[in-house]
DNA sequence: TATCTTAATGAACGTTTGTTCTTAAGATAA
DNA sequence: TTATCTTAAGAACAAACGTTCATTAAGATA
């Protein structure tokens, strides 16, 4: 009998159960059956609860927003300064809207706040990488003179501001929203903000 | 022996208990011993943990906004829009930064997503009472014909946005940023949005 | 005074929790 | 082959869980 990867198995259904359950609420026992192993067995990959939980952060932190969204065809449209913007924040809320995004933002709001979590989790922090790619593009806006001399970090929130409340209302929840309607109102805030800033 | 009120303290606790652990994690013995009874006790107020809970998700269902943050002497701002956009904004960062209104941010944050929480909870269902009030003022600053002809829904919606994220990085969890500054951003960010509808 | 209601206690319940232990079977390496 | 490593099962653990119970004592009501 070949080994399956129980490892990566547990910590899959683990993540389903903190974001349905909570990191309390969700239990050994329940995640073990999801995969199909006792509980026992569990303790021959993680050593405790915790360390499951910790696996989970793990993952997510490696992973960074640049290499999924700023593709190199995408900063090839700078030239046409709004129409990236839009195609940025389209591929924005696609990145988000991806099952383990969605996942893993349910977490993050719902430990951020207990013991386990606050060490680790913070919407601040999460939003820190985003939040630098837009400084750099705005800076680079202001510099070419194609935009009004506002200050890049304050624009940066600007624009990510409506899009984070997008995504809290129909990216993470059960208010399944289609995408085209989202893109729609992702598109009309670009409009609105480029409108505002442009010379 | 005069009877203290038991139930209202057990409410108090709870709310503390369900904001620091979550729901599954808080346990009826320990908001027990906070309230100074025996977790017995408890069951002579509420039947169960869950009518706790659902009695905290009541008491603030019945709290509405517009008497805490729409008062006269605001309104009379209104021939000075900017102030009053200030004005409006101050203070509803001054009653999200309520220590009440910070628990039950965290509540909503933390349960929307659980079995117990998804019935009731949900930040589009939180934010509307806020959004209809801000689509009124920008309503009425159209028909008067002091901002531009835009969708009053989607001002709204821009108008909070940015409110939405102060309030989730600076007003609800441990990252205690000193009232004076969310003034600061909050008042930048009004100029930015007044800048870019006023006629 | 007698009765009723309220609010508390402490013990007990059955269940579930996270974790540990022993044991065994298949995979791997010598 | 033998020896070792990995992964699983199943029983067991003490602790904690939500809840129920009988009992008690103190105000409220009559």
């Amino acid at each position: 009998m070949k080994y399956p990867n129980t490892k990566k198995l547990i910590l899959e259904k683990a993540l389903d159960y903190f974001t349905q359950k909570g990191y309390s609420g969700a239990s050994i026992r329940q995640i073990a059956r999801a995969v199909g192993i006792r509980e026992s067995a569990i303790y021959n990959h993680y050593k405790s609860k915790e360390e499951i939980f910790n696996a989970i952060l793990a993952e997510f932190k490696s992973r960074t927003i640049s290499k999924n969204i700023l593709s190199d065809d995408l900063l090839e449209e700078l030239d046409n300064p709004e129409k990236f913007l839009k195609d940025f924040a389209k591929k924005l809320v696609d990145h988000w809207n991806t099952e383990d995004e969605k996942k893993f933002i349910r977490l993050l709001l719902m430990e951020q706040f207990t013991k386990i979590g606050s060490k680790e989790l913070s919407t601040t922090e999460y939003l820190t990488e985003l939040r630098s790619i837009c400084k750099l593009i705005f800076s680079e806006m202001i510099k070419n003179g194609i935009i009004k001399k506002l200050d890049p970090n304050f624009l940066a929130d600007e624009f990510t501001a409506y899009l984070f409340l997008l995504r809290t209302e129909y990216m993470s929840g059960s208010n399944n929203t289609a995408a085209p309607r989202i893109y729609e109102l992702s598109n009309r805030h670009i409009e609105f903000i480029w409108n505002s800033i442009k010379i």
